[in-house]
DNA sequence: GGCATCAGAAGTGTCGACACTTTAAACCCA
DNA sequence: TGGGTTTAAAGTGTCGACACTTCTGATGCC
């Protein structure tokens, strides 16, 4: 019933050239294509996407307030890092948010939903990588958090989405593609949580929920 | 030990006019000051502030993601209204929050935390209105959310302060102050709180903080 | 009077400009 | 060559300007 994929994001967007910049950038930050730390020169910026400083200064904005960006003291603006720190923040805050999340989306789930978030498992079993694997698992959180039908839960966890994938792009630099093994632990969660959201017992789901997302704080180096 | 009154916010701020006039045009959205559904005209907003439309304009974007303002489809700004159904969502994603807010709390809790919080509740005993039993209280959530340590956290948290408080002005507006009569459920839960926190139970802290929290949504109107 | 139309007012989106601050480089002297 | 100093480059904060869009209310027609 619920189709996330349709809205790319909870929030009602100004269709100006801030929000493309604003898009663009953001993109280009959670893919690594500017490296944590780099700096983001208003003047530099404008150049590369074709525009003035004043739509770039509005992206830049709203990008601190998704906790990608950081002003530093002096003036100028960097690529956040996100350290190990940050992810127990992150993961700790996720867990906060997906557990209700997966509590609420217990009282309007139907069996499309069930169909949705199963085929998504089965393709987690095949998947090849890390990368892979990791697009696989925020679908799957993100569909759990949208069928909450709470936006502002929505709202408030993209902007934690986001870190975590700049933060898993950083990781993805540093390790082989060839070590992967596939994630047992990960299926295995999301099945419990599946079978709990089925079989309608919200506790269950959000406390599955909970422990699945805390796992993670330790797995990812 | 910790003194969440000290900082006034999560966000390490840029200290320029943009910054002052987001902190004051939220407070009189907050204060009630600016009516829900208003008009934020960025020319009168700046000539109120005696600046010009540039940092107004970068105050209303952080307002925005907030959630105190709204662009409306047709370019202009307006104050956020928020309606019985945003209060059920504000509650449920504070009550997530801050359940996690105090099962972090719990690692870190000292006697002097016990002290002021013990401090605050018995402040509260003595509250002669809504609107001063509402600020010690929110006094209350903000310490413990603070003391976990958990910055992101606190920052996703305030937002929803601010909502909350935009909506509870729209409540006393329309309540008489004569009919107030002390709220022992709310001062009950908090104790239980307390307790629960200076005993180091993690889980009977996380527990009572979501139901006290979730139990509000019916509360207010 | 009621309703559509249309001009003027008001507002937003974007731009370039300029003062002030921070950074980087060139330079000088030992 | 090395370290401190000066100077130019680059960046931010703020402003006013202007084109385009949206609102408002005055006008005219029926």
């Amino acid at each position: 019933m619920a189709e996330p994929q349709a809205k790319s994001s909870a929030r009602a967007q100004r269709n100006n050239r801030a929000t493309t910049v604003h898009l663009r950038l953001r993109k280009e930050i959670v893919s690594g294509h500017f490296p944590q730390g780099s700096a983001l020169a208003e003047p530099t910026l404008a150049e590369h996407f074709h525009t003035s400083r004043a739509p770039v200064r509005e992206a830049l904005i709203a990008l601190e307030r998704e906790g990608l960006v950081s002003f530093e003291k002096t003036g100028r603006t960097k690529v956040r890092t996100i350290a190990a720190k940050d992810l127990r923040e992150i993961m700790e805050a996720r867990a906060a948010l997906e557990s209700m999340a997966a509590r609420l989306a217990n009282w309007n789930w139907t069996t499309a939903d069930t169909d949705f978030v199963a085929k998504n498992i089965e393709q987690q079993t095949k998947a090849g990588s890390f990368a892979e694997l990791s697009r696989l698992d925020m679908d799957l959180h993100h569909y759990v958090v949208t069928c909450s039908g709470n936006l502002r839960l929505l709202q408030l966890w993209e902007p934690l989405r986001w870190q975590y994938e700049a933060y898993l792009v950083e990781i993805f630099k540093r390790r082989s593609a060839d070590d992967y093994r596939p994630e047992t632990e990960t299926v295995l969660a999301h099945r419990k949580l599946l079978a709990a959201l089925s079989t309608g017992k919200p506790d269950e789901a959000a406390q599955v929920m909970m422990d699945h997302v805390l796992f993670n704080i330790s797995w990812a180096d």
